[in-house]
DNA sequence: CGACGGGACGC
DNA sequence: CGACGGGACGC
């Protein structure tokens, strides 16, 4: 309502990005976002709109990239952009339409749809833009946000069938289960704006309009999505909810019946479904009687859950590199959307852009292909290099460099480093993962930097910390201390780590891994205490990221090779809570390293094919690399026998124990003081969603008064009680759910 | 445990 | 230029 337009009005006013109509020099890459750091409307739009990777898929008319020719007449179709636009009241006008269009861009057109038969207008129309950055911002600023005059809600504002494709524009459609009914499109959306700019929110709801508990949420990128699961995906609960929320990358819409559009799509699809990516799906096949590999995998598969009804999805088929990949990539069906599931009805019908573009978004970055292979560990991953720092700044806005970056990640992976590639770490894992995840890597922790810092700015959090220690520390070789590492150093790193690592690699894995524990479980704490915090400060909800230790144990871990468990002693952090099966090494006792535990509950052993493993004695978990707690654990015992030299014990920097105290001390500050935690939390927030935060994720503080009405408000902020009580329950909750996903990959059980 | 809105190409 | 029969993801 605030933005009704008046027709006065025919020139597009002023809309960030200059000038009226279109600029083409824009680069896509910068899509559209309203104005920086700027504002974010809620409701999300409806449509990636430009994030998703332009790609240059369509020889014709180049969509955005090209610039198009002066004359924004009629003809080159190809150039524009057309928004099907729903919600429009029957009595609606061009003069009523037009105008509130307009102020985002230059309207080549606007065309009100009646009813062939009747006369009567439709209920929509279609508009169409010069630019699909123009169309772009339209959705955000307008899609479920402005109500036309005599309308009885909101418009919908999404591309019209086909232009998403044609437009390489892509969008991630996450499910979403679990959700409170009571709860409002806002509130999943603040729920999901840490991750990324929500693009669009829509909860199922019955004929009477109640919520059934479920919905989808859009982000433009995939790492947001990513991120979003790893962080929410089985660990937040929303207020007055026994379940955690369900997060999982969308099947494809399922086509009704009798719509033809969907019948061409579906065909194209499926067709080409099966040929790429092997059974059905990548996701679930793993190598049959691999044992799981150190580095091998993780994944994501398993993570999320396939969803796909059917196999094809063309976003299977794009990305996937190759048959037989077992993919944490993701890419995964329905990872993006496709026509199958776009918008609204969706579906939009060229089956095979969507492939193509994905493909080329994806695979453009020759790595792609390149990286992939390591999967199976058969081909060295060396070959990759890491490319550029680019994913480093973790740059929302970039679209298909989201899918290079992950190929990054998965040689990183490889490496058994914490990569988050970048979907992962991006977002989610805020600033703290960048440092850490490059740890491994090495020298990458300079380009995360700058975002920490930015972030870290007012308060002191975690990251910042870590960073420092790190750096330092990280070893030293060259390739490590270069910046993204050129892809020889990192081989080297990788190599040893996979085999017959050497010791320096061991060393480095080593420390990479306690401090990816402890990080971890500086995090799980966090997002224990987040979701504390949340549920007593209600209205603040907004400024959490959801950090579910999971996941980030997960995407650590799988990464990194260390084992999501590892947590669990570093869980002890926290001050209320205890993680009594763990028989935490020092992180647990600040100042005391000299005390070291008799034992620790993670002991080495050795498989029949000679590989030394490590066991856990307290939970049957069994892993390949060694937890850092036994690094710890080891290191303090030679500290403490001053020669007591075991076989693993890597000389470590005692320093590290240091850190990983200093940063439990600083969580134990932290839980304490609430409003510093807050602070905290805000700097936690994605780096790359730092724009966000300024741009309104604190500034929302009423969150519909924070309480659904079914529920009692927590009252007492400040209760202890109740805050312990809550860290536990999280707690519990992740220790029971822990072993999913990536975490078998990296564990075995007898 | 919930799975895609309501409509869709006029001049 | 013709377009399906049967079934209906998987948990």
């Amino acid at each position: 309502m605030n933005q009704q337009s008046h027709h006065t009005r025919r020139s597009p006013p002023n809309y960030h990005g200059g000038g009226g109509g279109r600029d083409p020099h824009r680069g896509f890459d910068i899509p559209p976002r309203e104005t920086p750091g700027g504002f974010r409307p809620f409701g999300g739009a409806g449509a990636a709109a430009g994030g998703g990777g332009f790609g240059p898929n369509y020889q014709d008319p180049p969509p955005i990239s090209g610039q198009k020719r002066g004359s924004p007449d009629r003809f080159d179709r190809g150039s524009f952009a057309k928004l099907f636009i729903g919600s429009v009241p029957r009595t609606a006008t061009e003069e009523d339409i037009r105008p509130v269009f307009e102020e985002h861009g230059e309207v080549i057109e606007v065309a009100l749809i009646k009813d062939k038969k009747t006369g009567q207008q439709q209920g929509c129309c279609f508009i169409k833009y010069a630019t699909s950055e123009e169309a772009g911002r339209a959705i955000r600023a307008l899609h479920n946000q402005h109500t036309l005059p005599g309308g009885a809600g909101p418009i919908q504002v999404r591309y019209a069938d086909g232009e998403r494709e044609r437009l390489g524009a892509v969008e991630y459609k996450l499910f979403v289960g679990s959700l409170n009914k009571q709860a409002t499109e806002k509130e999943v959306e603040e729920i999901f704006s840490p991750y990324g700019r929500v693009e669009d929110v829509y909860l199922m709801r019955d004929e009477l309009k109640q919520s059934r508990g479920c919905g989808f949420v859009k982000y433009s990128q995939r790492d947001m999505a990513l991120a979003a699961i790893n962080g929410l995906n089985g660990f937040y609960k929303m207020r007055g909810c026994d379940q955690p929320l369900t997060v999982r990358f969308a099947d494809p819409k399922r086509p009704r019946l009798g719509d033809s559009r969907f019948l061409n799509v579906f065909d194209t699809v499926l067709f080409r479904g099966p040929s790429f990516g092997g059974p059905g799906f990548g996701p679930r096949f793993q190598a049959p009687g691999a044992r799981p590999m150190p580095n091998f995998g993780n994944t994501i598969r398993d993570q999320i859950p396939t969803n796909v009804w059917h196999p094809m999805s063309p976003a299977n088929l794009g990305p996937s590199p190759s048959p037989g990949f077992v993919g944490n990539l993701l890419p995964r069906s329905g990872d993006m959307s496709l026509p199958l599931n776009s918008g609204g009805h969706g579906g939009s019908a060229e089956g095979p852009l969507p492939g193509m573009q994905v493909s080329s978004s994806l695979t453009s970055q020759k790595s792609f292909n390149q990286s992939m292979p390591h999967v199976g560990q058969q081909i060295s991953p060396l070959q990759k290099c890491f490319p550029s720092p680019q994913h480093l700044p973790p740059s929302l806005e970039q679209h298909p460099q989201t899918s290079a970056s992950n190929s990054h990640t998965q040689t990183v992976r490889e490496l058994g480093q914490a990569q988050l590639p970048h979907s992962a770490g991006q977002a989610p894992f805020s600033q703290a993962l960048p440092s850490q995840q490059f740890i491994g890597l090495g020298g990458q922790l300079s380009v995360p930097q700058p975002e920490v810092q930015k972030s870290s700015s007012s308060a002191t959090a975690l990251p910042a910390p870590l960073n420092i220690s790190l750096q330092p520390r990280s070893m030293p070789t060259a390739a490590n201390q270069q910046q993204l590492g050129s892809a020889p150093g990192q081989q080297q790193l990788i190599q040893p780590l996979q085999q017959s690592p050497s010791p320096l690699a061991q060393m480095l894995s080593q420390q990479t891994q306690t401090l990816q524990a402890s990080f971890q479980s500086s995090q799980q704490a966090f997002s224990q205490l987040q979701q504390q915090l949340q549920q007593m400060q209600p209205s603040n909800q907004g400024l959490a990221v959801h950090q579910n230790p999971l996941a980030t144990k997960q995407q650590q871990s799988q990464w990194t090779g260390v084992a999501p468990h590892t947590v669990a002693s570093t869980t002890a952090p926290t001050p209320a809570v205890d993680v009594p099966s763990v028989t935490s090494v020092a992180p647990a006792v600040p100042g005391t390293q000299a005390i070291a535990p008799a034992k620790c509950i993670w002991t080495e052993h050795t498989s029949p094919d000679g590989y030394k493993y490590f066991y856990n004695n307290a939970t049957g978990e069994s892993r390949w690399e060694k937890p850092a707690e036994l690094i710890l654990f080891e290191q303090q015992q030679q500290q403490q026998k001053a020669s007591v030299q075991q076989p693993h014990a890597q000389s470590l920097p005692p320093n590290r124990s240091v850190q990983q105290i200093s940063q439990t001390q600083q969580l134990h500050h932290q839980s304490q003081l609430q409003p510093q935690f807050r602070n905290n939390l805000q700097l936690q927030q994605p780096s790359f969603s730092s724009s966000y935060l300024a741009s309104g994720i604190i500034g929302h503080q009423n969150v519909q008064d924070g309480s659904y009405s079914q529920l009692p408000t927590p009252s007492s902020v400040g209760d202890p009680s109740r805050f312990q009580q809550g860290l536990q329950a999280a707690q519990e909750w992740t220790w029971k759910n822990k072993p999913t996903g990536s975490n078998q990959l990296f564990s075995f059980k007898f």
